[in-house]
DNA sequence: CAGTATCCAGATCGATACTG
DNA sequence: CAGTATCGATCTGGATACTG
């Protein structure tokens, strides 16, 4: 089994990282495949402007208060969107993705769109697991 | 806000999948995220031939016995590995990644590539973040 | 409205000990 | 060698109640 070009490239830039910054690549990664972040962010991508927060929890449905304040929290932390508050009463707070968050979504919808065309092939291969002797 | 295409072409597909499939992609794409499934993968990828089980735990450094067995069932029950045992004293078990699986690290090259590169802007965005008043 | 604070149940993971 | 079994610490997320 030949080293694939992809992954050597990929090993060569990972490696070129110190610890801290490898520690954040792959705590950006991670936030990836958690289900109410990308969630989240795509529901302010799909919006034709920004969204307030109870709005953003109409869309994103079965999210608690809690998970999704810790979420978007996340988000405005890592720049992928931003947070502006009005001191109005009662109180309005409105959610936009940024550039980079889009820029985010661009890298996964691949990943994503992959995932979900060969679907069939997983439920394939996990019957066969699940039937084995 | 326009919606991006490439956000439409991937809503299209995803709603066309029903429930259990939705389910079953949600699974896969979090297991993109998981630390120790796309480290042991990528191991695999990296090696010239079929692993032991001992010689993938040398390599995925820090990962314990429970976690990797783990890790290797998921990635085996998914189609991404193969697993193949002897009958022999001492027993021996070899991994190997499946065609599969190379596509799943293709897919998911890019994105941690993308990530790696942009590390710089996060570490900004949150240092910005940490210290707002 | 947009959170924060608290409690609590379930999942997860490392360490350790044991087995075919 | 390649696991399984068990235990305890930790983390997570939902439900609920409360607040500026």
């Amino acid at each position: 089994m030949d080293k694939p070009g992809f992954l050597e490239r990929c090993d060569v830039l990972c490696e070129s990282l110190s610890e801290e910054e490898d520690a954040l690549t792959r705590e950006i990664v991670a936030r990836v495949a958690d289900k109410w972040s990308l969630w989240t962010l795509s529901v302010l991508a799909g919006a034709s402007g920004p969204l307030r927060f109870s709005r953003v929890m109409d869309q994103v449905e079965g999210i608690s208060q809690k998970s999704l304040t810790k979420a978007l929290r996340q988000l405005e932390r890592d720049g992928l969107v931003t947070r502006k508050m009005f001191a109005e009463v009662p109180p309005r707070v409105e959610y936009a993705i940024t550039p980079m968050g889009v820029e985010m979504l661009e890298q996964v919808a691949p990943l994503w769109t992959w995932v979900a065309k060969s679907v069939g092939h997983f439920q394939t291969a996990r019957s066969q697991f699940d039937s084995r002797d």
